[in-house]
DNA sequence: GTCTATAATGCGATAGAC
DNA sequence: GTCTATCGCATTATAGAC
């Protein structure tokens, strides 16, 4: 593995563990073993390779969307994507970076965040359109809100899990959703003949 | 106002705004205008600092929980909850904490964190077996985890619209959810005599 | 590309006078 | 309680040889 591509993958892994506030240059070295000279050769500032990083954290974290977005019955999907095995006490790498506001306060590095929940996004919302449309869930429910709710579940899942430092309250709120989608479902009693 | 509260009052700002890494003590002394010697006569490390503006943070945020711990109907106090007015943009000046490592990993510092999410929980837990039993969500719901995915929904909500830079996605996500719970109210038809 | 040396600035605190 | 002076170390680089 190049220098350059260690220093990338290190950069990645203390960005989600510490953040980047919390993450010096230094440390890069020390857990890369790559020197001084040859990182600030391939990266003249800390914001440099934090980009790097960054991008490959949204390319590691965008794949989990296929779930989604793969064929099949659409509510089968969407439970598969809440259900899906995650490591709760660590949070997720990209939602993290937007409590660093030395991220957050720099639009070159917040873009690539923003490009992936808007890309994330775009998956929940078309899957509960088929949802809707495949008689799933209940017509009227808007699927682009529908969508925020759910992306929402799954980020504030992991502040609650860290809170208590315990995954359970994560695996509780997807499943708390799931429940609301399942009593979401078109009512298949039949009304009385008038 | 005594240097004392000074302290505490900009380091609950400084916590919310930058979070405990990015805050140095400096920046705490700047923004109040207290000296060296008063700020390290009251609090001898930062971390004791830290300590006492993050209590002082939970107790400013808990009393919003009121909206679901007053009387009247349950699903209007659900309802008026989800959309009080919030700066999305800025954040739960709790829920940041469970991001910045040098808290996570410090039981003393997590635990106020930790007992606000208690608390909160408890909170809707009560609010929404209250909406069950007065018919308004269906009967089979856990109100447990459901108080879990809405807790989420909000603090999710937040991680939405600081990565959009855009507070729309905070408010979508908790319409809804609202919408969710509408449509998860029992059936009104009636069904089909036998 | 990688190395070692150097440096300005900030951090988090301590010391001791008033 | 508040002030000023000082301190050792970390951060975030830069310089220039190899």
């Amino acid at each position: 593995m190049s220098s350059r591509d260690l220093l990338v993958e290190t950069m990645s892994q203390l960005l989600w563990e510490r953040g980047y506030a919390d993450t010096s240059p230094r440390d890069v070295r020390q857990r890369s073993g790559v020197g001084q000279g040859s990182m600030y050769h391939h990266f003249p500032t800390k914001r440099d390779l934090a980009l790097a990083a960054l991008e490959r954290n949204v390319a590691d974290a965008l794949p989990a969307t296929s779930d989604l977005d793969g064929p099949g019955d659409p509510l089968a999907r969407i439970e598969a994507y809440l259900t899906r095995e995650r490591d709760a006490l660590k949070g997720c790498k990209v939602g993290r970076m937007t409590q660093d506001p030395q991220v957050r306060e720099d639009p070159v590095l917040l873009a690539p965040v923003a490009r992936a929940f808007a890309q994330t996004h775009a998956s929940w919302t078309s899957v509960l359109r088929e949802a809707i449309a495949a008689g799933q869930l209940q017509d009227g429910l808007d699927p682009e809100r529908l969508a925020r709710t759910l992306m929402s579940v799954i980020q504030g899942g992991y502040v609650l899990a860290i809170a208590q430092q315990d995954p359970a309250p994560f695996e509780q709120a997807c499943a708390g959703a799931i429940d609301l989608l399942h009593a979401a479902a078109p009512s298949t009693t039949i009304p009385r003949r008038p």
